[in-house]
DNA sequence: ATGCATGAGTA
DNA sequence: ACTCATGCATA
């Protein structure tokens, strides 16, 4: 049965925000966001052996009773504080126009018309890029505008963690060319390169191709890791830098590819000059932050039983867009909520349409619900 | 690193 | 009600 992960909540008081400083003097390193939130989930976060236990908030308290949406119930706070004109806007999301149409071409955008694309032109082994920029909007996507000095990096002992960053992680993989001059591939990587009116040199321009991005990808984590970075500074960082913050969960998956391919292609810019700007910077401060106070609660993670997530897992197999009573039926045969199943099945669709799929690419069921991508070959991203 | 969730934008 | 981009909370 489907627990409800004990938890505790966060906090979601608002945060004094904290300046935006554009001074060359100030200093706020990364560490002002990574120390807010630990401040905030201070309530239980251990230290050494500390058991710190917790306390409840609200939305727990809530629903001890009355359940009509527990977690909705009344205010919602917004996330307010973004900090000002700092056009975050540009959702990229505008553009996808998965056309259904058996005949799209598949679409290549440039990262900033990212228009439709229909996530399946990635994989697309076999070249078959046809540049066709009929991008309607020609702009949005990222950047805002740099009105600071620039640069919120600084690993250091202040850069948090950055302190002794070492190498948690693969102990091979380590050392190798550091340039991120374009050598390639470390663990052979088939590519193909398209043709099209990318020159032979993918750096960060025109629409990378998948190949690109896997390569990008890879250096990316390497030059962010020797640098001594976690990925939660770079969100900041590209936060200070560019006024869009993002979660150590995103930097994370795109690492690791797990974004849909034109997500994949906003991103990579922002990461590149981050990366950029992150070698080339070695002391300089300057920094501007801004924490979204956000303040919103959350539904408790529902934690599904492996028993159960294999009926859903299954059900998915043989239709990966239940009609909402199929939906309320399931549901109700699993002893979820309607909701929580219908969540899982965005979820799950949405796992597929990532650059690297989950492992279970079946062939032969392949379009069955006219929106599957061709993900063919699934190369192992690994590392 | 990932599972479940939220929200904006669409259809 | 879905798709997508994202992220809190967790494993």
């Amino acid at each position: 049965q489907t627990t409800t992960s004990t938890n505790i909540s966060r906090a979601n008081s608002c945060i004094s925000a904290s300046i935006v400083h554009s001074e060359p003097g100030s200093m706020q390193q990364a560490a002002a966001y990574r120390d807010a939130q630990s401040l905030l989930q201070s309530d239980y976060q251990l230290q050494g052996n500390g058991h710190a236990l917790s306390h409840a908030h609200q939305w727990i308290a809530a629903l001890s009773h009355g359940e009509t949406a527990p977690w909705s119930s009344e205010q919602d706070i917004k996330p307010a504080v973004q900090s000002a004109r700092d056009d975050m806007h540009n959702s990229s999301s505008n553009l996808q126009h998965q056309s259904r149409a058996p005949s799209h071409l598949p679409v290549h955008q440039t990262a900033h018309g990212g228009n439709h694309h229909d996530a399946r032109a990635w994989r697309t082994t076999t070249a078959a890029h046809i540049p066709s920029m009929a991008t309607t909007n020609g702009q949005s996507l990222i950047y805002s505008q740099p009105s600071f000095g620039v640069n919120g990096l600084i690993p250091g002992p202040g850069g948090g963690q950055g302190l002794h960053h070492h190498n948690l992680r693969d102990p091979h993989e380590d050392h190798h060319s550091p340039h991120l001059s374009e050598h390639s591939h470390p663990t052979s990587q088939q590519h193909q390169h398209q043709h099209g009116p990318n020159h032979h040199d993918h750096s960060d321009e025109d629409t990378p191709t998948s190949d690109d991005l896997e390569q990008f990808a890879k250096q990316f984590k390497q030059r962010r890791i020797k640098l001594g970075f976690t990925q939660a500074d770079v969100g900041l960082a590209l936060g200070t830098l560019y006024g869009n913050v993002f979660s150590q969960t995103t930097i994370c998956r795109f690492e690791a590819l797990q974004l849909s391919f034109k997500n994949m292609c906003k991103l990579k810019p922002l990461l590149n000059k981050w990366l950029e700007e992150a070698d080339s910077t070695s002391g300089s401060p300057t920094s501007l932050d801004k924490i979204a106070a956000q303040g919103r609660k959350r539904k408790k993670r529902t934690s599904i039983e492996v028993s159960v997530k294999g009926a859903l897992e299954s059900h998915f197999l043989k239709c990966p867009k239940p009609a909402a009573s199929e939906i309320i039926s399931l549901a109700d045969s699993l002893h979820l909520e309607k909701e929580v199943v219908r969540v899982w099945f965005c979820n799950r669709r949405q796992k597929e349409k990532r650059m690297t799929p989950p492992g279970g690419a079946l062939p032969g069921s392949e379009d069955v619900y006219g929106d599957t991508p061709p993900h063919h070959g699934v190369q192992t991203p690994v590392q």
